[in-house]
DNA sequence: GTTTAAATTAAACGTTTGTTTAACTTTGCT
DNA sequence: AGCAAAGTTAAACAAACGTTTAATTTAAAC
């Protein structure tokens, strides 16, 4: 899938109006006065507006898969999952504005089926997930039992919630603006996931 | 606030639509079909499609307070923790459809004026929260050093994150039906949860 | 039984929606 | 230069949107 300046142009704008008003909160009007562009142009590209969305996923999704690579370079398996957590928080985080998108069009049933490109790239994080836990236990150093789906969601939910109640959340932490709340993100709450995985494959009981 | 049988049908059956179609994806005609009453009649008792959901958020908020009560009558701490987090969950469980329109509307920029009444029911929370790992603290059983807010992001974000990804999770972890699915985060997800927060609150280092 | 207010209805209101059309311009190729 | 394809445009399309109107029915009060 290769896209043209024009086209990219389009896609930029129906990101930043998905993300903040929503799929049907935007009409193709407003993306194209965003993407300074005629209206006609986005049919006239992505065939319709429900297209264009299907089109967006499919154009966002190699994003996010976990890096294997850099995980089998580290030793053991706490610093797997302190790694793994990073590297993912890091990804959606720098891709905020996509996972508004995500969270908020996924949920709507009627369009569950756009979401099959987001499936793969789920399963295969809960994979990478599972690989690190096995590690962990065959090291001895992690208790066994735990559902790697359970951790994902966890790890998903929490770092989503982060993004839902933004307005909420920086003024109870008392952050000031929106570059320091990407950083409290990427500082604060990364190392609170990272500790929270780790005390729970480790809790004895 | 008091509502006739009427009014109560049009919330709802909004309740039911937002909850699958969201707010944009709902039209008046859907819910006047919905609740089995003419178009007109939400104008007329509701003044307009907005203000209808305002009211239904005022109309449901106060169903999720924790209640304080219960938790004095718990001795220890990390019992406290269990009881909390199944309040928490069961409520929040039983309320499925609502927990989905306040996810998604609530995320949209637009419309955040309208959560007011959520954000004193967060801080209620939260302030429970707050106390209860000051009592862990105060017992010696809790380690010092972890924000309520950070708890309270984990345990609404795991939660929501199972609303919202039912479909995907459903198949993951082999559930049959919806009522499967209720009643596993009633029990496999709320001691996961409670797992969770109590391994966080005892972790050293 | 009459009066007054509330409830309910079908129809129409003016916008806005996503999409298509048809005319026009630009581009690339021989 | 000439031609075909791709790109671009303003205008028009029917459908759906939230809301209002005006007429009618129901209910309550005296």
């Amino acid at each position: 899938m290769e896209f043209n300046e024009k086209q990219i142009d389009i896609l930029l704008a129906a990101e930043r109006l998905f993300a903040t008003k929503g799929f049907d909160g935007t009409s193709v009007r407003d993306i194209a006065q965003e993407a300074n562009v005629n209206v006609a142009m986005i049919n006239y590209y992505f065939g319709s507006k429900d297209k264009l969305l299907d089109t967006f996923f499919e154009w966002r999704v190699p994003d996010f898969m976990i890096n294997v690579d850099e995980l089998s370079l580290v030793g053991n398996a706490l610093d797997k999952v302190d790694v793994m957590v990073d590297r993912y928080v890091k990804s959606m985080s720098s891709h905020r504005k996509l996972y508004r998108v995500i969270a908020i069009e996924s949920t709507l049933k009627q369009r569950m089926l756009i979401s099959e490109a987001f499936k793969k790239l789920k399963i295969h994080n809960l994979e990478v997930i599972a690989s690190i836990i096995n590690s962990g236990i065959a090291e001895g150093v992690f208790m066994p039992g735990n559902d790697p789906v359970l951790i994902h969601s966890m790890m998903m939910g929490t770092f989503m919630n982060f993004q839902m109640n933004q307005v909420f959340l920086q003024e109870q932490l008392g952050i000031a603006n929106d570059d320091g709340y990407g950083q409290y993100i990427e500082t604060t709450l990364t190392e609170f996931i990272q500790k929270t995985i780790k005390a729970l494959l480790t809790y004895e009981k």
